[in-house]
DNA sequence: CGTTTGATTGATATCGCTCAACTTTCGTGG
DNA sequence: CCACGAAAGTTGAGCGATATCAATCAAACG
């Protein structure tokens, strides 16, 4: 902070006067290097670059704020630094369809670039950090820093990836292995965070969730109480806790509703018999 | 071809012998320039290259053969010159997940530069000429031509808006609806390439349709009737005709069962009175 | 507080899946 | 060229998973 007013206006990127009315709101006055940038884009930082060269600004968006629309001009991509999105494509009808969950770490915009205008549109669910980045500057920089464009390929690349997995768990899977996958993988990304990834708490609603995974609110709602029944997780509201990873990961359709019964009874008397700590994988043997 | 012998050889990227067995199968001697790879991609070519000055071998894959395998060391991207692919996810199961049915001007392969390992597997449906793209060569090329660069942004960009829209698509249409879009989109790709966009012939079993719009190949079967009862196409095989594009574009669900039959009979009542060479829209406003 | 938004749960409808029989097409070798 | 088998496609019957509609409950919030 104390190096803020030593560096020359020139040398920072992004003019805060050229955001749109929203990003005005309420911005800090953080900037970030481009090491401090890459690393939270894990990826290696170019060694050639002085660290304070190129700064990036910090804006905060309080929950409920559009970080982009849909149609905007493209020109700056978005680094979460903390906080909680979504992002939503709006169909002709109306109709918003959740696409991704992004959290520290995640760059948002990169469907603006074909188009020259976003293709979806970036909302905070919780009050958030974001750093900006300037698409004609970042990629200018890329053109010195031969590793930073590999980077952006990288990260490009890996996004088309998640989305093939979602396509894939979207025309594969039952609600059961569907919110199940969502669950362990909303904690891997908060162990990758350093936070817990066993305990959480949802920062989106029922509805969103469907909507993630092309199901209706109250089937999330109906098969959450189901794991929980199971024993698999335990809910409530938004506080979620997984006891058995490893059943929820490997879960591809839970038995039918008769047999069901059989199951939590019989897990509710090891729970009676106050067996039950870490007992992970029986149940998912149980179902294959 | 002339040209052939011309040209050194240390100018010519990818030599054969780096290639995987599949690969080596049948290859024509064909090499293509910057120029026209570019076109191939519809992105703008660099002004400042010579035409001569880098070119790209093509190599022939008859139908069922790989060009990339799951796991495979990624190395060179590829440009479908001619014929008609699939894409596909094997998930842990051993299940096949369609992902996209690359056709000419496709680039295929992004998904192995995140890990360095294709994350999918292209395999051609028909005979296909594909242009071979070594992945580090490209790049380096992409450094010294500003140009190229930004295209491979927006080439990978589109990519990511072409999935996003079918992750909204499988969570949110009912069957009819998928396999509407299915065949306009088809469509719409069979006119890009200045083929008909109304008459052609599918490439593709019911199965793998089922498997890339999450349906079953059944299911892909009887809405393709119900389609073709309704007039809205007509389907012999794999040989189809969008007779009312309109419809089909806007189609969200079809009326239930019994509510279907007036339809089909109106239709075919308007047939035998041998007025219907194009009554676009009608159906489509009969069913919201 | 009262109001609003989100979550849970139940009853019922229905869309799409499963299983199955049958037909058609196509490739291959006698 | 035909015969055969394999693969692809069609169609039907029945069922089950998920959506829809609705009522209630809990939490958030001014």
């Amino acid at each position: 902070m104390s190096n803020f007013s030593t560096i020359s206006q020139a040398s920072r990127f992004t003019d805060v006067s050229n955001l749109s009315d929203n990003a005005w709101r309420q911005h800090g006055s953080l900037w970030s290097n481009l090491r401090q940038v890459c690393e939270l884009l894990s990826i290696p930082a170019p060694v050639t670059v002085d660290d304070e060269d190129t700064l990036f600004q910090h804006v905060r968006f309080k929950a409920g704020q559009r970080i982009h629309r849909i149609g905007q001009a493209f020109d700056t991509l978005y680094i979460v630094n903390s906080g909680f999105l979504k992002t939503v494509h709006i169909d002709e009808y109306g109709n918003e369809q959740v696409l991704s969950f992004p959290m520290k770490g995640d760059l948002l915009g990169i469907d603006g670039i074909h188009k020259q205008h976003y293709a979806s549109e970036a909302i905070a669910l919780s009050d958030c950090d974001i750093i900006l980045l300037p698409y004609k500057a970042f990629t200018s920089l890329g053109r010195t820093h031969v590793e930073l464009e590999q980077a952006m390929f990288s990260v490009m690349s890996r996004e088309i990836v998640r989305e093939q997995m979602m396509i894939s768990m979207l025309s594969a899977l039952s609600a059961e292995a569907k919110v199940a996958r969502f669950l362990t993988n909303l904690g891997e990304r908060f162990n990758q965070m350093g936070y817990s990834g066993r305990s959480f708490n949802l920062r989106m609603t029922r509805q969103e969730i469907g909507s993630y995974l092309g199901l209706t609110l109250e089937t999330v709602s109906r098969t959450l109480s189901a794991l929980n029944e199971l024993g698999m997780i335990s809910v409530e509201q938004r506080e979620i806790n997984l006891l058995d990873p490893v059943a929820l990961k490997t879960l591809r359709r839970l038995p039918p509703a008769k047999a069901r019964i059989k199951v939590a009874e019989k897990v509710s008397a090891l729970v009676n018999k106050n067996l039950l700590p870490q007992w992970n994988g029986e149940l998912a043997a149980a179902m294959n």
